[in-house]
DNA sequence: ATGCATGAGAC
DNA sequence: TCTCATGCATA
């Protein structure tokens, strides 16, 4: 597995030299901030234009050979009694995506520069799948198409269908694994059995979120993949990476020992604010008035921001995170009872399970 | 693996 | 201004 190890090298000092994704999203909307460059205003943390200041690290991680041969039991896994079945309605929150055939196809865009590290391997078409590899590509929004038909009410609000309850499935027929709407089962069992698989492949989480960019034309980022594997998603989007992951698996078993080509932009790309650091006891803080008010007012995160001297924006943010992490369907501590159904817009309960539940992963 | 951040779209 | 999907950067 030379190829994987060689690729990632150069994804990892890519990735610390240019902080740009290509994701097809992002790029759909790449010239916000490009065209911002180029009228030379950048973002006022934006210090060095060329990215200098930024450390390239060596990424030597080539040691990952957890593949031996062992017993291949992927029909375990033992059902924790957490997750309350509730018997709702036919609300498919997070599948309309799916509807949408054409976004699966990739767009012919002939990358015929020789400037690209792509391997000719008969395995992977790497035939101009490449996001971002030359300019004359076309992307296809698959995120923007499905988001346009589908039903406004099948968010979280109100009563949401949940993350976290068994989606009796419309159909019982067959034990298909990417039509459909996955039950919170489905998806678990998905999620810890394409981990061991794409372990048992020498693949990283960052390999897969590549390869997803060469079958579909959508590039992932490692923490997608990561937060996939432990479910750490919402329901509706653990939904949506089912099937894409589903079919990587298909591909990266047919092709097991072909090298994954690799192509990235390498584009200048504005700075993003450097991570603010936010301090045990500024967090405790934060914490208590997020259980009393986990949606503050705008006017309150100031006192609250100044309170606490963070910037209102760095507050903000931090709520808005601190509610999303509420909806993923493993809450990464544990469920924080009481403080769930207070604004309404939580369901009554979470799946919770232990994030580390992962015996075979290495 | 996860914390803080971005941005499009929804309210 | 929020939600939601997503990811850079970092622990």
């Amino acid at each position: 597995m030379q190829q994987a190890t060689a690729y990632r090298d150069a994804q990892s000092l890519l990735q610390s030299e240019y902080p740009l994704q290509s994701n097809s999203h992002t790029l759909s909307h790449a010239h916000q901030w490009i065209t911002a460059l180029s009228h030379g205003e950048a973002a006022p943390w934006s210090s060095s234009p060329l990215g200098a200041e930024q450390d390239i690290k060596p990424a030597v991680q080539g040691a990952r050979d957890e593949m031996h041969n062992s017993s291949s039991n992927l029909q375990h896994q033992s059902r924790p009694p957490h997750l309350v079945h509730q018997t709702h309605g036919n609300h498919h929150d997070g599948r309309a995506w799916r509807t949408s055939t054409a976004a699966a196809h990739i767009p012919s865009m002939a990358t015929t520069n020789g400037q690209s590290l792509i391997y000719s391997q008969p395995g992977f078409s790497v035939n101009g799948l490449i996001p971002g590899s030359g300019q004359g590509m076309h992307h296809h929004n698959l995120r923007d198409s499905h988001d346009e038909h589908h039903s406004p009410h099948l968010s979280e609000h109100g009563h949401p269908p949940s993350q976290h309850q068994h989606q009796h499935r419309p159909q019982s027929h067959h034990d298909h694994s990417d039509e459909d709407t996955p039950t919170s089962d489905d998806l678990e069992q998905f999620a810890k059995q394409f981990k061991q698989r794409r372990i048992k492949l020498g693949f990283t989480q960052a390999d897969v979120g590549l390869a997803l960019g060469t079958l579909y034309g959508n590039v992932f980022s490692q923490t997608t993949i990561c937060r996939f594997e432990a479910l750490q998603l919402s329901f509706k989007n653990m939904c949506k990476l089912k099937p894409l992951l589903n079919k990587w698996l298909e591909e990266a078993d047919s092709t097991s020992g072909s090298p994954t080509s690799l192509d990235k932009i390498a584009a200048q790309g504005r700075k993003r604010k450097k991570r603010t650091s936010i301090e045990v006891s500024v967090k405790g803080a934060l914490e208590s008035h997020f259980l009393k008010c986990p949606k503050p007012a705008a006017s309150e995160i100031i006192s609250l921001a100044d309170s606490l001297h963070l910037e209102k924006e760095v507050v903000r943010v931090w709520f808005c995170n601190r509610r999303q992490k509420e909806k993923r369907m493993t809450p990464p501590g544990g469920a924080l009872p009481g403080s769930e159904d207070v604004y309404g817009d939580t369901p009554p309960h979470h799946g919770v399970q232990t994030p580390n539940s992962n015996t075979n992963d290495g």
